[in-house]
DNA sequence: AGGTAATCGAGACGGTACGTCCAGTCTTTGT
DNA sequence: ACAAAGACTGGACGTACCGTCTCGATTACCT
């Protein structure tokens, strides 16, 4: 049984001028007015090559922002010792990534190529959850080894959530808002503020009746 | 002065008849294979009337979804006294809601039209989270007077943010991300220091009488 | 029962340019290279206008010759009362009119049109035939009015069929050809030559064995 | 001088198999619908070695049609001593093989493609008017020796054409038409002056030994 | 025997055109 | 004046072929 390819090789180099010429369309026009007459036209492509590679809309997105370019690369948490700076600066890292118009349009795109194809919506997913549950739990191991391993998933996709959902409604990810946002997830809208260390002894308020 | 317009009413039937006929389309095909054509045939109007109505398919696909069908009316938070039970309540009723197919393509749609659109992101932005924040921060008042004001828009958009995010990418908001979500946001990731899933062994004081 | 049209009432004025446009491209392009993109776009017309009147390349190819531009429209055969000098202007105002370059390429197109579809083969035939049979027998009536009828057909499809063959082939139809033909029809190819009067008793002169 | 050709030999096989291919192409789509594509997979054959052989569509409905398949093979007309029946004889076998759907469309092909091609319709001519005008001056030279000399071409491709241009239009070549079509070639339209249509009142001198 | 070179099947490549669908506008008739 | 019907321009869709260009694998000739 011969495995050798038989006919002319795909050229990468193409591919990745279909990328790039993706990537320009979507910052310049948007997912819904994407045009595969125009990328194939800026990548000096057929579009034929580009339907043999992507065959879809979506999955040229999908592609394009998630394993090409647009979508941060795993950013691990700084580990300075103290947690909630560490976090806040790097959700602040994220936040400057969407304030980015470039990158705004392009995970806005991305976003809607998700609510559009379920197989995007699960790279989505495994891309984007994976990366920042798995930042955020390498930094909290240590920083709260006892708390319940699904809190990392919440968390994580709390922050994520809140960040992708004001990138989408236009609204910028304030200093203040960042702010409480981390405040949020580490002691809870009720918790004790200002403290930054593991094993806070957060008590519950609510005296309840 | 004579305030009544001259020539033939405009048909308030019709213009709801649009809006049923768009909510169906969605259903069955998404934002993007979204057609003026098929809505104006479906809802037995001309294409002319419909555009009377609503200048563009974002414009069209908000109101529908915003205004008309498609997202859940402003559901308070209940007081029944025990806050992480009636967050977790109010949030199940939400869950439930996306859980339906058709209202999940619906919303689904709505993300991927304020994706395009800057009016309907602001009109998105203003229906959502302040429905959110209101119901949280009303209820949260008496539960919690002490928490910082920024605070609640924070959470509301964790909480809203994490459940459009799981839509988004098809994941299941399961019983035990709603308990961890409510967990994080009323405590901190580190606020519950039991150990296991299940919430039984979370501290919770909240009597629950 | 109303019999009155809804709608936008189709434009003749832009059927015409799209007959017209074709008509030039057939003249430039050929049959083969003709594109309903180009016509369209030279016609300031939309493609779907184009197939709204025309469902195909052949049917518009063979309304543009026949009934429009190319075909030369139906030249009675002019009666001097010398038969054979009438029928000899007759058929040499068509090979004028062949060979011109832009109605020779309109008349191999509509060859190749026919040659695909029997619609416009019908048509084609129903067209040519008809109107040369035409010419034909009312000049023949009174000069051979005992000549069987089947004749006529036989002789104007020889006489067509011979002139579009040379166009075919690119040979020219030269003035000697032209007499060749005439003469062939009129008296045979062992006829009598250069009587041009009617009743000539023409003798057979094939003696056999 | 070495005239041998390095390297491998070009096989005769496949371009049999090519010619046939295209064969059962034309007969099934026509000319327009040629693909080569599907020529060189239905001959298993690479697109290259098709090209290497045939530089064009034309050319290789050409070589298919004329030196291939498709066109009757040079048939002499017959000499029995009867010119009429000889030639009516003739005529028949050609319209036969026309009749036979696979041959119509094998030349219906080769019309369409001299419509195209300068250099198919010499070749076209070349074969067709060579080989039918050689048929009949050869028979006609004992029959008719005083007619003059461009009277064979002239007959020729009155006969040809006649026959051609049936062929195009989807008529079938009748036994009357047949008859009509020899007795207007060989005595003129005028000629026999009899008046019904059977041809049995026709007044034919030739006694048929 | 070991290059060297042309040919083979296969199939990717940049293009062009296809025929369909839809957007958004305009025109006509009916109410 | 509004409504339905539907024709209009324009443009993108996804597919099919065109003719060219690599590929690896065969053949053949020529040292």
């Amino acid at each position: 049984m011969s495995d050798t390819r038989r006919g002319r090789t795909r050229s990468e180099a193409v591919r990745r001028a279909v990328l790039e010429a993706t990537r320009d369309e979507l910052a310049a026009h948007g997912y819904d007015k994407l045009s595969i007459d125009r990328i194939a036209a800026a990548a000096g492509a057929g579009k034929q090559t580009v339907y043999r590679w992507y065959p879809s809309k979506s999955a040229l997105v999908a592609e394009c922002v998630l394993d090409g370019y647009g979508f941060p690369a795993t950013t691990p948490v700084p580990n300075t010792g103290a947690v909630r700076r560490d976090l806040r600066d790097w959700l602040e890292g994220f936040a400057d990534h969407l304030a980015e118009p470039q990158s705004a349009a392009l995970i806005r795109a991305s976003t809607a190529a998700a609510a559009e194809s379920d197989d995007v919506a699960r790279r989505f997913y495994d891309h984007v959850t994976a990366a920042s549950e798995d930042a955020l739990t390498a930094r909290l191991r240590d920083a709260a080894p006892t708390a319940r391993p699904a809190s990392a998933t919440a968390a994580a996709e709390a922050l994520v959530g809140a960040m992708l959902y004001r990138l989408l409604v236009r609204q910028p990810a304030t200093p203040e808002f960042l702010d409480s946002l981390v405040d949020t997830v580490l002691s809870g809208i009720q918790g004790t503020n200002g403290t930054d260390s593991a094993g806070t002894q957060a008590r519950d308020l609510t005296p309840d009746c």
